[in-house]
DNA sequence: ATGAAAGCGCTAACAA
DNA sequence: TTGTTAGCGCTTTCAT
C-alpha cells in the first residue's frame, strides 16, 4: 500500500502538498495539483480514512440508525440515503437497531467510537434519554420520520399522507371507515403518526371514530391481511365501506382478505395506503406517496450542510415535498347509498373513542 | 471526550497497561484490569476506532456490498449479518451498488479507503475484474448466494432450493411446469441461480422446457403478477398447471394474477416460490426456505473466523443449513389428467430451449 | 505484570 | 504557493 510520501516523492513535492492537492485545497497551484493527482494515480495510493480522520477529526462517515431494513418505508430512505452517500464521497455505518436487544450497545459503544460525522435518524423509537445520548455526541443529528426534541428533522409528512388519505375517502362519500395498522414490529412511534392523520381527517369532517374499526395489525402485509380478515367477516352492518391501512403493505394485505371473501375492491370495500411503494402500484392500490427515497437524500443534504457549516445549525431547511395522493383503482365510491352519513352510532366527541 | 491518558491516571496506571487491559490482553493482572475498567467507566472512555485502527490496523469493521436493499432476500440477508455484527463488536459500512451508476466508485475508491478489516459480498453481480479488484485488497472475503471464483462463500443453495421446489410440483404429478422471474431489477445472477436449480428439476424428470413458459420478470411482486397475467391469459391449451417463481414476491404476483382471472390456487394453478419470507406465508405459499437471515450470521461466522486467524484461510466452513421446503396451500395435485404427460411437445433436448 | 518510547499515515499550524 | 514540524489517540515492541 504505498503512502502520501510516496506520492510526494514521485510528484516531487512534500506530503503537504499531496494533502493539500488531493482535498481540492485553493492554495495549491493547478500544476502541482494535478502533477499530484497523476501520481496518485500511478500508484495506485488511496487515503487511509483512519489516518485522515485521526489528524483531522473528520471521518468522512455518517451513521444511519434504524429499526429494520425490511421494511419497504426504511430500505426506501436508507437507499436514499445511501446513494446521496456515495454521491459525496461519504461511508455509510448501518446501525439496525432491530429488536430492541442490541439497541443499548448500539447507543452506548458504536455510537461513541467516534467514527462517525454525523448521524441520520430514520424514524427511531428512541426514548427521551437514548435522544440525549446522541445528542451528547456534539454531533449533527438528523431525524426522518420523526421529530424528536433537539433533532433537526426532515418532516416526512407521514400524518399528512394518512390524512390526505383518508380525505380522499371521505370526499368519494365514505363515513364507514377502518383504520388497520399501527402496531409497529419495532415500535409504534413511525406507524402512530400515521394513524393520528387518520384521526384528524376524520375528526375534521366530524365523523366520530368507532373502536372496532380500529384494528392493531403488524405493519406487514400478512399483519393487514390477519387483521381484515377479523374486520371484514363482521356482520355485514358492522362492515365499513373503507379502509385506511397504515402502509402499502398492510392494505395490499387488507386487498387479500377482501378478495378472499369475495368482497368486491373497490365496490364492497375501498382501500387506501400510504407509502407510494412498488407492491401498492402492483395491488392497483390508492396511496398517498412518502417518496421515502428523496427524504433520506433530503435527510443527507441537511446533515452534510451542517457539517460543512461546522455544526452551526442556522442553515436553511430544504423545502419538503408534500405527499402525493395517487389515485387508483383500490378506492371509488360506496355502492350502497344507505350507508352514507350513517351516524346512529355518533355522539360526537374529544375522545376520539366515543362510545 | 477522555481520552486513554485520562483513564491511565485515574487508575495510576499507563496508557499501555489501560490499552491492554481494555483489549482483554492475558498479560494484565486482573485486579489492574478490573481498575483499568472502573477508571474507564467513571470517565464515560470509549476508545476512539479511527486512532486504533490506525496504530493497529484492524478496524473493527466490516463492509457488506449489495446491489440493493429493498429485496426481502438482501434485507434479510444484511439484518443477519448486522445482528451478528454488533454481537461481535463490529460496525457494519454498507456499499449498496445499486443499478450501477455508483458501482464502479465504490469498488474503485471506497473499499480501498482501508477502512474495513474484511467484506462481504451478497449476492453480487460482479465481473470477474471486480471481484479481482476486491481479491486485490488481500483482506478476508466472504460471498454469500454465489461463489465467485477465488472468494470463500456461503452457499446460499438457490439452486437447490428451486430445485426442490419444483421437483415437489412434478412429484405432485404437474408436467406442464412455468417459470417466472430471473430478471433481476439489479443482475441477474442472483435469479439465475434459482433459474438453473428450475432447469435441473426439470431436466432430471425428463420435462423438456418450452420457450412460452419460461416467462422473465422483474423479482417483484408487481413483476410476477404482470408475467402471470400474460403467462395465463393465454389459451387454456397452453396455460401451464403450475409455475415456479423465481422468489416469494414473485409467486405472490403469481397468485394475485391467477385470483384476478378467476383462476383457483390451487385447484386450477400450482404456484411455488424460493425466499421463506412473510410475504410468502401472507399468501399460503408453498416456498423453499432460503433462512436468509441465517446465511448472514454464517457469513459473519466465517469471516470473523478466518480474521482471526489472521487471513489463514484454512478454518473449516461452517455446515449449510439445506433450504427447507414449506408446503402450504398454494400447491395441489392437477385437476385435469388429460394435461399429464401431456408431451405432444417434448424432442428430448440437450438445448433446454427445444422447439 | 508493567512502563517508556516509537510510530501508524495523515492534517494543520506556522514559517518561508 | 509550498515545506517543516508537531501532533491526532492509540498500539506495540522492547525494556524492566
Amino acid at each position: 500500500m504505498p503512502g502520501i510520501k510516496d506520492v510526494a516523492r514521485l510528484a516531487g513535492v512534500s506530503a503537504a502538498t499531496v494533502s493539500r492537492a488531493l482535498c481540492d485545497d485553493a492554495r495549491v497551484s493547478v500544476s502541482t495539483r494535478e502533477r499530484v493527482r497523476a501520481a496518485a494515480k500511478e500508484l495506485g495510493y488511496v487515503k487511509s480514512f483512519s489516518a485522515a480522520g485521526l489528524a483531522s477529526g473528520r471521518n468522512r462517515n455518517i451513521g444511519v440508525l434504524l429499526p429494520t431494513v425490511s421494511r419497504w418505508y426504511f430500505s426506501a430512505v436508507l437507499e436514499g440515503i445511501a446513494e446521496a452517500l456515495v454521491a459525496k464521497g461519504y461511508d455509510l455505518t448501518l446501525y439496525n437497531s432491530g429488536r430492541g436487544r442490541h439497541q443499548e450497545t448500539l447507543l452506548d459503544d458504536f455510537l461513541l467510537r467516534q467514527r462517525v460525522d454525523g448521524v441520520i435518524i430514520v424514524n427511531s423509537c428512541l426514548r427521551r434519554e437514548d435522544i440525549g445520548k446522541i445528542l451528547a455526541l456534539r454531533k449533527p443529528v438528523v431525524s426522518v420520520g420523526g421529530s424528536p426534541p433537539g433533532v433537526a428533522a426532515v418532516r416526512s409528512d407521514e400524518l399528512e399522507a394518512s390524512a390526505a388519505a383518508t380525505s380522499h375517502l371521505i370526499s368519494l362519500g365514505h363515513r364507514r371507515i377502518a383504520h388497520v395498522g399501527g402496531t409497529g414490529g419495532p415500535p409504534r412511534s413511525r406507524s402512530s403518526g400515521r394513524f393520528r392523520g387518520f384521526q384528524a381527517a376524520m375528526e375534521q369532517a366530524g365523523i366520530p371514530l368507532r373502536r372496532q374499526w380500529i384494528v392493531p395489525a403488524e405493519s406487514t402485509l400478512g399483519g393487514g391481511y390477519e387483521a381484515a380478515r377479523m374486520l371484514l367477516t363482521a356482520p355485514k352492518m358492522d362492515r365499513p365501506s373503507a379502509v385506511v391501512g397504515s402502509s402499502d403493505d398492510v392494505a395490499a394485505g387488507v386487498i387479500l382478505a377482501a378478495r378472499e371473501l369475495a368482497l368486491s375492491v373497490p365496490d364492497d370495500l375501498s382501500v387506501v395506503g400510504v407509502d407510494g411503494s412498488e407492491v401498492g402500484e402492483a395491488f392497483g392500490l390508492t396511496t398517498a406517496n412518502l417518496f421515502a427515497q428523496r427524504q433520506g437524500q433530503r435527510a443527507v443534504r441537511q446533515l452534510l450542510d451542517e457539517l460543512a457549516r461546522h455544526g452551526d445549525r442556522s442553515g436553511l431547511f430544504y423545502p419538503e415535498s408534500r405527499p402525493e395522493l395517487v389515485i387508483r383503482s383500490s378506492t371509488g365510491i360506496p355502492t350502497d347509498p344507505s350507508r352514507l352519513n350513517a351516524s346512529g352510532d355518533a355522539p360526537a366527541a374529544a375522545d376520539p373513542f366515543a362510545p
